[in-house]
DNA sequence: CCCACGACTTACCGATTGGCAAGCCCATAC
DNA sequence: GTATGGGCTTGCCAATCGGTAAGTCGTGGG
């Protein structure tokens, strides 16, 4: 089913979402489909060139959260929200690779054609203008109220291996469904006035 | 001033949070102060132990942040939070430090006894019990919402960097302090009755 | 003067890294 | 039959990795 060139892509997504770039090298890529280090170099020329199609791929499930589904289909901010938590949750290596190239590299990661981050953003603040409630607010009151959310979606799906390791798996999937249904419900509730105490 | 030790701990931690373990060397170290990779390892037996120390560092900042400063005083959970956001904005490295140790050690980073995140969370919870307007919340629920915050913060932290390429560093000062007023704000409001819209 | 010691360097080691060159195997096309 | 080409391997390379062993240099104490 899975092309050849897919199969590396797929070992390599694993491994660089549990490792980063260092920590992977095209033997360890290779190992785990039982082939030698150079059956990686035959399908991608250089090691970055592995893990930038890695990145296309992340960014391809990426901009499917932000696009409508049918055309007709009108994208308000609690179905992105939703739909970015569900991405996040079903598919955490993305969003640990996500969080790696973050870390690793801020500037490319903002600005790389391969890596719409900026786009993604972009579009994600657009739609808190339209969410009532929101629209009386300024943009950079909407733009830190939106990211509130975004940030604690992604850091939930980074640290969810290391809940699980305190908590039981068990009960990080209880708090993950309640993290889902909170995270929706604070959602429609408007920033607040500002005021430190 | 900084005893020769220290040198390499502020340098490591400067990198280690920059580039990850893998993505470190001990001659990078050592070429941060003008030495050789050998006086790295005069100091520290192994890289690993290095790495320790470094992280140790960051323990003890971590623990200033949920001990009293005075003995007389009580920690409240917006005064923790206040706490870790700030320590968080100033020493960005640690925050960098801890997220990718959440990355590439989950299992350590929860159960490791110089890494005592166990019980830096178990007080954290522990904070929102006594919280006003919490506290008739079960504690799964109190849990998610102040992951929802501990979130939050890191993950602005993580991506600072990354935002300040996109927007301006101007723009992400000004975020920060926003950031700062709403969530000492949308802390003192209740976790919400978790309807699903 | 010499000894001790902390801080650091030079020299070296085996193992591993990313990458190049060439060849092998096997299915399909002609 | 033979040719083609995709997929993969063996063989090799310089560079770098973490780490060991031995030596150097300066400083302060007796």
């Amino acid at each position: 089913m899975a092309s050849p060139k897919q199969k590396f892509l797929n070992a390599a997504l694993t491994l660089f979402a549990e490792r980063g770039f260092y920590g992977v090298s095209l033997s360890d890529v290779a190992t785990e489909l039982g082939l030698t280090k150079q059956s990686v170099l035959y399908h991608f020329k250089t090691k970055e060139a592995l893990y930038r199609a890695v990145l296309e791929g992340v960014t391809a499930r990426l901009d499917a959260v932000v696009s409508p589904a049918r055309p007709d289909e009108t994208l308000t901010l609690p179905l992105f929200l939703e739909r970015l938590c569900v991405a996040m949750q079903t598919n955490q290596q993305d969003a640990r690779l996500i969080a790696r190239e973050l870390l690793d590299n801020p500037s490319r990661a903002a600005t790389s054609r391969i890596w719409y981050l900026r786009e993604f953003l972009d579009r994600a603040v657009a739609l808190t203008a339209d969410h009532p409630g929101w629209s009386d607010r300024t943009e950079a009151e909407r733009t830190v109220a939106l990211y509130q959310r975004i940030g604690a979606i992604n850091y939930f799906a980074i640290s969810g291996p290391t809940l699980g390791a305190i908590w039981g798996e068990g009960r990080v999937a209880d708090m993950q469904s309640n993290f889902l249904r909170m995270l929706l419900d604070f959602d429609t509730t408007p920033p607040s006035q500002c005021s430190l105490r």
